[in-house]
RNA sequence: UCCCCGAUAGCUCAGCUGGUAGAGCGGGUGGCUGUUAACCACCUUGUCGCAGGUUCGAGUCCUGCUCGGGGAGCCA
């Protein structure tokens, strides 16, 4: 008897096939007997009549519980009723193995439960769904970096003490180097291998030790970065624009139904078109102070600011050249301003917050230096990426993404760490 | 690290000014030939997070601790 998968079954009508998969949910009234099988492609009511099976059959209904493995035999048959369209009609189930008291029964449950119990709730048709887009969003950046003529460079994930000023680094012990850290960014590898290939990206894990409590952080989320030779800062913008734009476009053309699925509200994320805002950092606070806010200028935006500011518009926005003094060391200048720095940071809408953070890299060798002096950072760490201004230093920016925010934004998520599969955060490193 | 909130049945929660613990769901049994988180009837469920204290008496009040949630800072 053929396998074949619920996603498949319009190709098979009227054929008798074998359905592999898990025991979702079942219903009876007397002697019509309902099984909800997924199988990890969708979900089919496979039906049992008394009349038309042996009791050997028959009975396996009451053997059946939540989340067995099962294989059911049957013919596929177009059902209007049916959700997805189609339903089985029993001959023939064999059980694999009888799950007992499966815990996430189809009802609710509060976050610690369902997080304790992360390797199973990947199982729930909410989270199916979430890590469907995931996947397309990630499938999305691959195929958006290739055909634009970016090389993937991998970059180390353990390093010695380089990095961005700010954040806590992992600590791990490295052979006889004593301490080594896990990356929080592979920038700097990457500014490296741009003056290499030209159009570079990297896609991979990093890790922040700050004790984030927040539903936008994680220990541990996958960060995509691009670097561009020749690259100022309004052409690394133009990049960024584009990319997001792509990475909607594809959800949209692609995810629809799973967006339908999470009840996200579509028309938000058709809205999502170039050009998007663009404002000078210096106008954001002026539009903050007047909506309200007590920010004041060389501070970084609060979360209440993203989101006041981001739920006024419906468009991401760019908030570009913030203070030096709120920024990384890496970044360049303001040519006109040197109170300023060549960045942005892009905010995603609904009050989603920041998903890029972008800038023009300190191509000057004695302003690079002068700035890690200043940073009091361990400037023989940094002998490598100071070189890179030494041997035919060019201008270059580049940008960093989180996927989860991305997904959390793009599926309408309340909380980040439904957008990876098995999030780390400060207090779960279980399962 | 700081501020706020929470912990009671397998799950989600109620339990008032202190008087020996309750609902729904789940699970079990039975009924129903089209159910959609099915429905109906009956049955089943407790170290009230831990340790002290106040009191004749503490799930309830007080102190400390543990674990978690929301937010701040920081960032993607």
């Amino acid at each position: 008897m053929s396998w074949v998968y619920i996603k498949d079954f319009k190709d098979h009508v009227g054929e008798e096939v074998t359905v592999k998969g898990w025991l979702y949910n079942k219903r009876k009234s007397g002697k019509i007997r309902f099984l909800i099988v997924r199988d990890g492609t969708g979900y089919v009511q496979c039906v049992m009549v008394k009349v038309e099976l042996p009791e050997e059959e028959w009975s396996k209904f009451s053997d059946l519980t939540q989340e067995s493995s099962l294989e059911v035999t049957g013919k596929i048959r177009a059902e209007k009723r049916a959700p997805g369209g189609y339903e089985l009609d029993v001959n023939h189930i064999r059980i694999v193995q009888i799950a007992q008291d499966y815990p996430i029964t189809p009802k609710e449950h509060g976050v610690d439960f369902l997080l304790e119990r992360r390797h199973l709730w990947l199982r729930s048709s909410r989270q199916h769904l979430i890590m469907q887009v995931r996947n397309e969003i990630i499938k999305a950046t691959r195929d958006y970096f290739y055909d634009n003529g970016f090389i993937l460079i991998d970059t180390p994930l353990i390093t010695g003490s380089i990095g961005e000023t700010a954040s806590t680094l992992f600590e791990t012990e490295y052979y006889d180097f004593g301490t080594a850290f896990l990356a929080q960014t592979g920038q700097l590898y990457l500014e490296a291998a741009c003056m290499a290939h030209g159009r570079v990206y990297g896609f991979g894990p990093s890790f922040r030790a700050e004790k984030s409590k927040t539903r936008r952080h994680l220990s541990e989320y996958w960060h995509v970065e691009g670097e561009v030779a020749f690259c100022d800062n309004d052409e690394n913008i133009d990049i960024q624009e584009d990319y997001v734009c792509y990475l909607v476009l594809r959800v949209l053309d692609r995810c629809r139904s799973q967006l339908e699925g999470l009840e996200r509200d579509i028309s938000k994320l058709e809205n999502i078109t170039k050009p998007f805002h663009r404002f000078s950092y210096d106008d954001t606070i002026k539009m903050l102070q007047e909506m309200g806010s007590d920010i004041k200028w060389g501070e970084d935006l609060g979360g209440d600011d993203e989101t006041i500011l981001t739920e006024k518009y419906n468009k991401p926005i760019f908030v570009i050249n913030y203070p030096a003094q709120a920024k990384a060391f890496y970044m360049k200048r303001h040519p006109d301003n040197p109170e300023l720095v060549l960045c942005s940071d892009l905010l995603a809408p609904e009050g989603y917050g920041e998903i890029i953070g972008a800038s023009q890299r300190e191509d000057d060798y004695d302003l690079l230096i002068k700035r890690i002096r200043e940073e009091n950072l361990p400037e023989e760490a940094y002998g490598w990426y100071l070189d890179l201004r030494k041997y035919g230093s060019v201008p270059h920016s580049g940008f960093g993404l989180g996927i989860e925010r991305t997904v959390t934004w793009i599926c309408g998520l309340h909380h980040i760490r439904e957008a990876i599969p098995f999030p780390r955060m400060l207090y779960r490193l279980y399962p």
